[in-house]
DNA sequence: CTCCTATCCTGCGAGC
DNA sequence: TGCTCGCAGGATAGGA
């Protein structure tokens, strides 16, 4: 489901339903393991506590209490909502419940997320070696001309490689190389520094005005409040197969990377 | 090292 | 309609 921009906007919503009231001791995790297994007796110790604050690093999101961090990451499928207790879903995999009443639920069918518990998220194993935000300086040409170096890796598959940058999944890599006007399946050390600026620039382009949009909603995303993205409405290559390129009109090709779907024009992708 | 494939799971839509 | 097949927003282990 989720990639940065996704993930940014349950944050947002979830901070939004937060009140800074206790965690309340009738944490229920309907399964022990996810993906991984569930740290329950750690996350336990929200208990007690406020959430201050949500964080997100890359697509992990992190709620901050004044004892440590319950890490969640919502793999492809996970997704978080305010629930009541006549609201129970298959899936359903733990709730988090509040002094006053809000019950957050993690929901996610095919259990590729994680939560996990963080005492200090700098030295979390899952989180010390991610590469930069998208949005900061170090995502920068420098970075990526010297990570790209003597590899020859395609460069979409290197833009969703978390140590590179962290956030660009399978449609924003799409999307970001046709704004950039390059071929997905271009060798990464083949890539001109021009053209490394113009990556960057898009993937942040792309990257903002997705956030702004509330995200992508193919299938069933939502935000943490319900709410449909919009940015699906404006790819313009990703699910586009054999549609009609938006600048030149030729056909849309789709191809497979790495095992996923890559869309790109021929023409604009060089 | 780097690379590539398979894999963890469930659900859904296309095609027969 | 009901079945099978392929594919889906991520990330990593492990073999080549």
């Amino acid at each position: 489901m989720p990639e940065l921009p996704e993930v940014e906007t349950v944050r947002r919503g979830l901070e939004r339903l937060l009140k800074d009231q206790p965690v309340v001791d009738d944490l229920a995790f309907a399964r022990r393991d996810l993906r991984d297994p569930i740290p329950t007796r750690q996350i336990r110790r929200m208990i007690g506590q406020p959430v201050h604050a949500v964080h997100r690093r890359g697509k992990y999101l992190l709620f901050e209490t004044p004892v440590g961090f319950l890490i969640s990451h919502l793999g492809m499928t996970g997704s978080w909502r305010a629930a009541d207790l006549s609201d129970v879903r298959p899936h359903d995999h733990f709730t988090l419940s509040f002094a006053g009443g809000l019950r957050l639920v993690f929901r996610d069918p095919r259990r590729f997320g994680i939560l996990d518990w963080a005492q200090d998220p700098a030295v979390h194993p899952r989180l010390k070696d991610l590469g930069p935000e998208p949005f900061v300086d170090d995502f920068g040409l420098e970075r990526l001309r010297s990570m790209a170096k003597g590899r020859i890796v395609p460069v979409k598959n290197f833009l969703m490689t978390p140590v590179v940058v962290v956030g660009v999944g399978n449609i924003y890599a799409s999307e970001a190389l046709f704004r950039a006007g390059v071929k997905p399946s271009r060798p990464v050390n083949r890539v001109k520094d021009g053209e490394w600026e113009r990556i960057i620039a898009a993937v942040r382009e792309v990257l903002f005005e997705s956030i702004e949009a509330g995200g992508s909603s193919i299938s069933d995303y939502v935000n943490a409040e319900g709410a449909d993205g919009m940015f699906q409405t404006t790819f313009r290559v990703y699910d586009r197969e054999s549609q009609t390129c938006v600048v030149c009109t030729t056909r849309i090709k789709r191809t497979v990377l790495g095992g996923r779907s890559t869309f790109h024009c021929s023409k604009c992708q060089r």
